[in-house]
DNA sequence: CCTACCGATCGGTAGG
DNA sequence: CCTACCGATCGGTAGG
């Protein structure tokens, strides 16, 4: 019945109640890693408005105000979640096309890549992507700015595939926002537990972006 | 800097201050039609925990505690939304299949629904999607429900296909979640002022699916 | 449909 | 990293 404040014993230390394997959520690191991480699930499961400071306080074993110690506002919380994303998924795509010069091969194993890391950092993606209009200007169009370039990235790569005469596309915009949109709802559905590994969903999304491509018979 | 409650000079009246076209957004008819409209395009917009019962009496044209006469909780008004846009996903499947024997029609016609559905009603599709996780138990397992439902439909027209020759799939499991999930992400980014309209959309969506469950060259 | 207002919560600050 | 607490907001109720 008190109104006053936390009734808890636990000790004061920096100690995680979640028992899930941190580095498979996320690949923050240092001093306001733990901070961040606990963060993102808690921004994920229950959505960044519904979260309060004393939540994350209590999921990372201290006080809520004693996050401000490491982070300015709960809004910074969120953008270095986003922008970390956004990083991570276009130094993915970088690397996937890098590795062919033939554009059906650069484009599988693109989209492999976007599956891979929606599958395996299904919070920050899904979290980057519900919440977004919970980040305030100026950097929401800095990460709406990120996300369409991109999505310009796949584009840039069908055209150059229809331009080679290897894709036969209506519309590569269109294509490229339904081969997108697919990988990111794997992040909705996703289970570590099963039926299906991420490997698998990845190589089959890979095979079924390319038949979307080719001339139906 | 006043702290107890609003300076408006409006009429107390229900008038929406929106200038979208009611009707476009959603099919919502009645007394608590306008209440619903005014809330499904604040949800959608600023999210429903972000999104407040003055904010909303505000945009209706009444005050808000006025709108506690018409619904018994913030929460009625969403689950009402939830639950009006699975009937609606659901009825229209069921119209779409119900055109023609043919898998591969009936495939190709259920999947210009869906498209056509999250284009034209994205606001409901975008809130059905992103906000389950703020609709309490037992409500949330119930839509849940519905959804695997629909998913389901898809799901055994694409084995059926496969069945009959038509398709070939490495999991019409992953195939559905595929084609569903890219068509909802028409509504994340479908704009009503173009570049595309709703019917291109659905149909190239159309097509690209029926290309994604052939056998690749 | 309105005003007045309660009980609770929340992000963030002060000052150790 | 903690306690104490402020200023503001919010969903919902009382009683017209």
């Amino acid at each position: 019945m008190s109104t006053t404040g936390h009734q808890s014993d636990e000790p004061r230390a920096i100690r995680p109640t979640s028992e899930i394997d941190p580095e498979q959520i996320s690949d923050f690191k240092g001093r306001r890693a733990i901070i961040l991480k606990s963060a993102l699930e808690l921004f994920a499961t229950h959505g960044y408005e519904a979260t309060t400071m004393d939540q994350l306080g209590e999921h990372v074993g201290i006080r809520g105000p004693s996050i401000y110690k490491h982070f300015r506002s709960k809004q910074e919380l969120l953008v270095e979640i986003m922008f970390h994303t956004m990083e991570r998924l276009q130094a993915n795509f970088a690397d996937a096309i890098s590795q062919s010069d033939e554009v059906t091969q650069q484009l599988k194993t693109a989209v492999e890549a976007h599956v891979r890391y929606h599958a395996h950092h299904r919070f920050e993606a899904f979290v980057g992507t519900r919440e977004i209009y919970s980040v305030t200007e100026p950097d929401r169009s800095e990460v709406i700015d990120l996300r369409a370039q991109y999505e310009c990235g796949f584009r840039d790569l069908i055209e150059r595939g229809r331009l080679e005469g290897h894709f036969d596309t209506g519309s590569s915009r269109l294509a490229s926002f339904a081969i997108l949109d697919m990988g990111m709802g794997v992040a909705v559905w996703f289970k570590e537990t099963g039926p299906f590994d991420a490997e698998r969903i990845a190589r089959y999304y890979g095979i079924m972006a390319l038949r979307m491509l080719r001339r139906s018979a």
